[in-house]
DNA sequence: CCCCCTATCAACCTTTTGGTTGACCCGGAC
DNA sequence: GTCCGGGTCAACCAAAAGGTTGATAGGGGG
């Protein structure tokens, strides 16, 4: 057949299967194969290729528990001779999630609560080489135009990586061998630039960012 | 047909769909109905037993964007004449959630990333009137039996979700309306359980234990 | 009944943070 | 060269958080 043929990517058997059995029901839409995570991904994406049976677009999830990310998986296959198109879909739209995978090569970035008309017409367009937001996401990214995203230094993310394992400000101090009066300074920075006015505040901005990980969760 | 019928509750179609097609494969259960939020299905539930064809199982999400949360909506379901048994399946295995769920008297607790065979599993056992835990849960819940955990309080628990969003101690008090005071009384108890001596590293060791979410994960 | 745990609040004091101002050095951009 | 942003530091003050003591009150369990 000459349908369009795809690639999910997610580590949830019950999301795969709904993907699967959502998509198939359009005509001219087949699951070419399957994968829990990224690593699985390339390598049925290569797999398929030297078969001559190459997918058509590939369907991405960004969490993905212990396996290779999704934003990872996605710079990778966009390395790969003549890749298909990455169209990323997953639960959170903030906006480090839906820049980090634009910046990866991703030609689209739909939501799971998606109806699957949604999905589908995504799923048309990313064949088609164009591009496909969900609507909630177009509308986040024109508000970035004008609100210009906050920037943080390497040095100001390194203090929040710090902070949220619960140091005080002389213990980061110490840590990195600045002054105290150094640190205060850095987080009066950072707490203007993400618009909070305390350290817990900034961790929790920070995590839901995804500028920094969440406190002691990096399994 | 005589199987078990099911209610799947859950805001994502693509997970609806995904169990409709992952649990329709196996013989003898049934999807009598979706629901989107907790109010859908208790609005289903009610149908479905005035018209006879009461439903055997409630498959519910807990994290439900807009509508009533899975909480809320077991504890609902617990009170109707002849409640089905609620099996919950979700994506997060933190303390608080678990509890919670467990206290507004599901059955049964399962992850997402379960394969189909343990998901059908649970299902026929919360259809027998067993309960049902994901081994991940389980072996979680028995760690804290051999492993003296700290054993915080509901209170304690609550006061740690709200200082993980990044409220001041007059913001907490604010929010559940105890005085200042108490709030500080709350944060000396769960420094000493937690072996802590501030607010930020309560909520990394918290979140480690996965007594809590990660901050800004709570959506 | 009494004791312990949980939850509530107050007063007091010390330490830490937050907020501001001003300063210096360095490297890259204009 | 000058300007600017990043990084460093100091001094100072106000506010918040941390720590202690003590007190009240209700619910269980021994």
């Amino acid at each position: 057949m000459n349908g369009i043929r795809i690639l999910l990517v997610d580590d949830h058997p019950v999301v795969r299967a709904g993907l699967r059995a959502m998509l198939t029901e359009f005509e001219g839409i087949s699951v070419a194969a399957e994968a829990a995570d990224g690593d699985a991904a390339l390598k049925e994406l290569k797999r398929l290729q030297i078969l001559g049976d190459p997918v058509h677009v590939v369907l991405m999830d960004l969490q993905m528990g212990a396996g290779m990310d999704g934003v990872t998986a996605t710079s990778q296959i966009r390395l790969l001779d003549d890749p298909p198109p990455v169209l990323i879909l997953t639960t959170y739209d903030t906006d480090a999630d839906i820049l980090a995978a634009v910046e990866a090569g991703a030609s689209g970035y739909m939501l799971k609560d998606a109806p699957p008309e949604q999905i589908h017409h995504a799923v048309l367009a990313a064949a088609a080489g164009q591009t496909a937001l969900a609507p909630r996401v177009a509308a986040l990214l024109m508000g970035r135009i004008n609100n210009p995203a906050p920037t943080l230094t390497r040095r100001e993310v390194q203090l929040l990586e710090l902070l949220a394992t619960g140091l005080s400000n002389r213990a980061i101090a110490k840590q990195i061998f600045i002054s105290e009066a150094t640190v205060k300074t850095h987080l009066v920075h950072i707490y203007g630039k993400l618009g909070v006015d305390n350290r817990t505040a900034a961790i929790a901005a920070a995590t839901q960012r995804r500028i920094i990980r969440a406190p002691g969760q990096q399994a």
